[in-house]
DNA sequence: GAGTAGAATATTGGATACAATATGCAATAT
DNA sequence: ATATTGCATATTGTATCCAATATTCTACTC
């Protein structure tokens, strides 16, 4: 025998694809706060039906991304500007130690991989692509670390203010401090400084809630 | 009028009765790790169709309660104690913050409600209750901070070890112990000490991990 | 014209029916 | 006896249909 094995059990259901494009959407903003998610439109557009469509959204509501109501259905979720402050002073607390206990483990490999990443989020020139290329970056310096489920819920975390992250960056003219602040954080990395790394990670997340809050400040 | 209002749009669904009975039955080691969920059985169980088990059995996975594989079903989710050991960590990261502002915001009816709670714990016979009651506590302890999103993580978090907290109370007879501890927070918290409480909840958990480790060494 | 009752429509929640896949067992071949 | 194939059963994934509720529109009253 000699076929590429591919787990075919691994594949995608229906349910799971439309879970993923409708994060997506949220993520990155293309639904807007408050819009109503209709089960059949969304069906059609997958060309499902709706059973699907609603495991989606249950899975959906169970990570916040939307809010139902029985009977009325779902609308993206909201936050409000102290809500958003505080998912970033909980990534201040999670992130430094994923930092801190990636670099004791980083290889050359994955820093050549972080490495790569920043450099393309510092290229990066359409604003749509800045939220992708900041989040490949941190998971790009995140994923050596052991510590799974710490990167589980930064990533959750991350998901309810991508989309304010994008905005932020957008208003605040961002990017150069944000980019200054990767490199830094990925030398503390190289040095294997995993103290000064996790500091700095801090910093930057707070960086970034601090830009928020003067940008948006009722949001 | 003179009615009570309930809102009436608050009623619970099928799906969202199951997921409650499931998740219930998860942590509390009513489901054993690897077991199965079938479908039909459940839906008989509670006189339902499959469809809202379904959406029960999606949130669940979403909640890392329960490992889904297609055409093959869920299984209730495991940890190495690897695994349980970073949750444990997790939570004294997240929940001494979480005290540390719920100390500030107390008043004397939810210092009372702590309190109380505490007592319930200590006076509690059965292995059973242990795990209830501890949870109670933490839950009142917790409820004055304004931190939603730390104290819904932190949920979620003890959620996926509480089985291996209540074991372990139980092997380690560490009820005593675990009773002088919430009353060390307690008094902390009444005398607004917030560093106080924050430092003895870190300790106590990491105090209910390393316990956990020495009972279950390679879980 | 404002406001209300009631029908008509839209939308969600759930049940049933069917399709796709997995699992266990018997029959056969080696 | 062991291994392999084909079939029967079990289980999951999805589509379709019905019921319950929400929303919109219309007719009517004042």
């Amino acid at each position: 025998m000699n076929l590429k094995s591919i787990d075919i059990s691994e594949m995608a259901s229906a349910s799971t694809i439309v879970f993923d494009m409708l994060r997506k959407a949220i993520i990155e903003g293309d639904l807007t706060e408050g819009e109503p998610l209709r089960q059949e439109e969304i069906a059609r557009i997958f060309n499902t039906s709706r059973i699907p469509v609603r495991e989606a959204i249950s899975r959906l509501q169970e990570q916040g991304l939307v809010k139902t109501q029985r009977y009325k259905g779902a609308v993206v979720a909201s936050l409000s500007a102290t809500e958003a402050a505080e998912i970033f002073d909980f990534r201040a607390l999670i992130e430094p130690e994923i930092v801190r206990d990636a670099t004791s483990r980083m290889t050359d490999d994955s820093l050549l991989a972080a490495e790569r990443a920043c450099i393309a989020f510092s290229a990066c020139t359409t604003p749509m692509d800045w939220g992708n290329l900041n989040r490949a970056f941190h998971a790009a310096l995140y994923s050596p670390s052991a510590l799974k489920y710490f990167i589980e819920v930064s990533h959750k975390a991350m998901d309810r203010v991508e989309r304010y992250v994008r905005a932020q960056l957008v208003m605040s003219n961002g990017m150069g401090r944000a980019n200054e602040e990767h490199f830094a954080i990925l030398n503390a990395c190289k040095a294997g400084n995993a103290d000064a790394a996790a500091a700095l990670t801090k910093s930057h997340i707070c960086g970034a809630k601090d830009s928020l809050l003067r940008y948006f400040p009722k949001v």
